[in-house]
DNA sequence: ATATGTGCAAATCTTTTGCAAATTC
DNA sequence: GAATTTGCAAAAGATTTGCACATAT
């Protein structure tokens, strides 16, 4: 049996990955915070609030949704440090960044990185999310690698078209 | 042989693929003109003039870029008319948008789609951006719609990390 | 002649930055 | 206590829009 699957779809913006993907391979979420404790990143309060927010969050946050989120529990934080936030994470690498095919304008938005990766595919007509990954996606990786001669340090695999269910109800 | 190559580097942004990979298999840029004028769109001065700068342009353009070269030819042309004729072409699926990994701020490149879909790697270091197609790449879109039930209209592989070059001097 | 596209200017949206005050180690 | 981070307010950068005029079919 090949090793592939549909990891999980979503009405809007999609539930992110976790669990056991159809195929048995076990995608996981590593701990945000432990990495950064790790790293010897200074920790706040602010930060903590906020990978915790994008650590556990079931759908894709762009900075103003992650914005909203973080201020039911502290009024005072401010777009400024969101933003600081994942410029922090990002340098890391521990998050990734997403388009979702700008179904919803141009902003961008991220996701714990996982242990391993997977490309999104976004309804043009209905807006669902899918994430999908595969041993396909892994072996182009290494492959892209090895003839570019490339050290690949993050992978973006997005595609944009109509879901299975768009294309049955033919509106 | 395998079929994939990498088809083109260029340092800053690259230079669009064209002609023959390495691998033998040929990347074309059908006229955007021929299938503005099949599809009836109505074509203006300006819209002629930003097709064939899109059209011909070697590296790949942002919004900013095209109106200034626009502008060479035409000073009174607008940025307006820019990206309205920019989202008359994504939206009749004639070009590819691209981030290259944001490496040069939040904007987006443009290029005429090709005959074949091929990648972006951009090198965090010296800015270089290389092109890179390969069976793979097309066997894993195959896969992905068969799987997913998914009607794939537009894909986007992008990658960063470090380029050959600046592995070795390793500044 | 009519529908469509253009330039202009202003607006919108996302993201970034300078700085004084607050917080972390 | 020194170095770093925050909130605030303002700025910057990219893209969009309303409208009167110009252009294409």
């Amino acid at each position: 049996m090949r090793e592939s699957a549909v990891i999980a779809t979503e009405s809007q913006l999609g539930r992110l990955p976790s669990g056991r993907s159809g195929n048995g391979a076990v995608i996981t979420r590593p701990s945000l915070m432990k990495k950064l404790q790790e790293r010897g990143v200074r920790m706040t309060a602010q930060r903590r609030l906020l990978v915790e927010i994008i650590q556990d969050s079931p759908r894709h946050l762009d900075a103003a949704g992650l914005l909203r989120i973080a201020r039911k529990h502290d009024e005072d934080i401010d777009r400024a440090t969101v933003y600081r936030t994942i410029g922090l994470l990002k340098r890391h690498g521990l998050i990734d960044e997403l388009d979702l095919m700008h179904i919803e304008g141009e902003k961008h938005y991220y996701e714990a990185k996982t242990n391993r990766d997977h490309c999104h595919m976004a309804c043009f007509r209905c807006g669902a999310i899918m994430e999908y990954a595969s041993s396909g996606f892994e072996k182009l990786k290494q492959e892209m690698a090895a003839r570019s001669g490339f050290q690949i340090r993050v992978v973006r695999l997005e595609v944009g078209g109509v879901c299975k269910r768009c294309q049955k109800s033919a509106n």
